[in-house]
DNA sequence: GCAAAAGTGTTCTTCGTACACCCATGG
DNA sequence: CCATGGGTGTACGAAGAACACTTTTGC
């Protein structure tokens, strides 16, 4: 809102949303991508994304995305603002000021039957990260600031819950953890972590027997909105060698 | 970007860049607001801030705005994006988007003689914050999340040194912690723990003499991007009695 | 000397790390 | 029975919390 002292006249904008989703699938850090139908950037890999309507708030606008990407209304998971990214020729058509959106989601069964005739797909971030021109437009960078979000927020809130069902186990989450650090976590360190923080996770009482070995507690999140401590991200050049 | 698949049609956005631009004065952290000289909120103290240019980028805009404000070009300290506000109907004249920025400046010694013909001032953020309809449109919101941006980063970056000036003192610095924070901090503990992170504090070698009590030494800010372990912020309600 | 602020040493406790060990199930 | 993964116990060390104590200035 300005001052509107030295220049009252304005320019207008156009104002997109563009999401960043990651999930993690066969314990590979994925995010959703979409086929470019038209020019720029035709045929090249894109993050999904959209114009913001005439009355339409922000975070409505990315739900909106979200939904008509996955397919799924009401998509579980976490959605939040990530960043704002405008600067001029990012864009070769027009200036457009797009303002980004984070979302983690449990993996997904269906590999997103587009609402429109658009291809999409999951991909791995690192292949997506690898080149700087993976990616149409900035969506690269835009990526990127994504996972690292993700990244350090898993270290102080519940939210590496987001990638997971609505109920899963200690191994389950510990599995998330290591795959969006792309670390080893030590099994019996973190299932302590996790269960006795307060308030972290929720037990079920149920269990879960999948192949061999003794069964597993299922698990909800829990209440809590920040762990305290932090689960501590290790550096990543630390080995561990187990017994 | 858009996908342009089900909407190739899009809409224009006003957008301005408003600023939460922090210092600590007399031991009392402080927003620089000024006062609206036209309608709407007439009367009424906001944010700094201005419409983005047509061709300029976002950050180029808050840094022009940043200047324009303090009166001063290069204004030392900080400046990072803080998020992005586009509810419809936060500006009854016309549908807004705005990108806030929060900046971290050390006390500046002037009052800030504004460029252009509004008043402007530093005012506690207590102030500020007290009531909802304190500042004009949803600056309220914007100033309290730009707090509670800097109060986070500062337990992990060496951005309280952006509150100080060039040179400053172990205390100096302390004191930004306990203003910003709202709490005391051992002084001794606070000693050690900044003076023996790597790369956090650099020696000058001299030393300040002020009133009574033995001098102490002057330090720059240091290399470190990050502190490691993190300064940790005491729980509200921890009492502190020294000797 | 005395007050006041700067800076160091020491103890206690909390918590991460590493790893030995036991538990419960399938084959 | 044994292999496999789930979960507990425990010892060590790093670092925060609390506070006694020494240092260096002004008055």
């Amino acid at each position: 809102m300005a001052t509107e002292s030295t220049q009252d006249y304005y320019s207008l904008f156009a104002v997109t949303v563009d999401l960043s989703i990651l999930t993690v699938r066969q314990d590979v850090l994925c995010a959703l991508v979409v086929e470019r139908g038209i020019e720029p950037y035709r045929g090249q890999w894109a993050l999904p994304g959209g114009f913001v309507r005439p009355d339409e708030d922000l975070a409505v606008a990315a739900r909106r995305e979200l939904n008509e990407e996955t397919g799924l209304a009401n998509l579980p998971g976490h959605l939040e603002q990530l960043a704002t990214y405008g600067a001029p020729g990012r864009d070769p058509r027009t200036r457009v000021i797009t303002v980004a959106y984070l979302a983690m989601a449990p993996d997904l069964p269906v590999p997103v039957a587009g609402t429109d005739a658009t291809a999409s797909r999951w991909a791995p971030v690192d292949e997506l990260l690898a080149s700087d021109d993976s990616l149409a437009f900035d969506h690269g960078r835009i990526l990127a600031d994504g996972v690292e979000r993700a990244r350090a927020k898993i270290e102080y809130t519940p939210l590496a819950t987001a990638f997971c069902p609505p109920e899963f186990t200690v191994a389950d989450l510990r599995q998330i953890y290591e795959t969006v650090w792309g670390v080893r976590l030590d099994p019996r360190n973190f299932h302590r972590k996790v269960t006795g923080t307060p308030g972290f996770l929720l037990p079920t009482g149920r269990t879960t027997k999948r192949d061999s070995g003794r069964p597993a507690e299922l698990f909800r999140c829990g209440p809590a909105g920040v762990l305290h401590p932090a689960m501590l991200r290790p550096t990543p050049g630390s080995t561990r060698n187990d017994n």
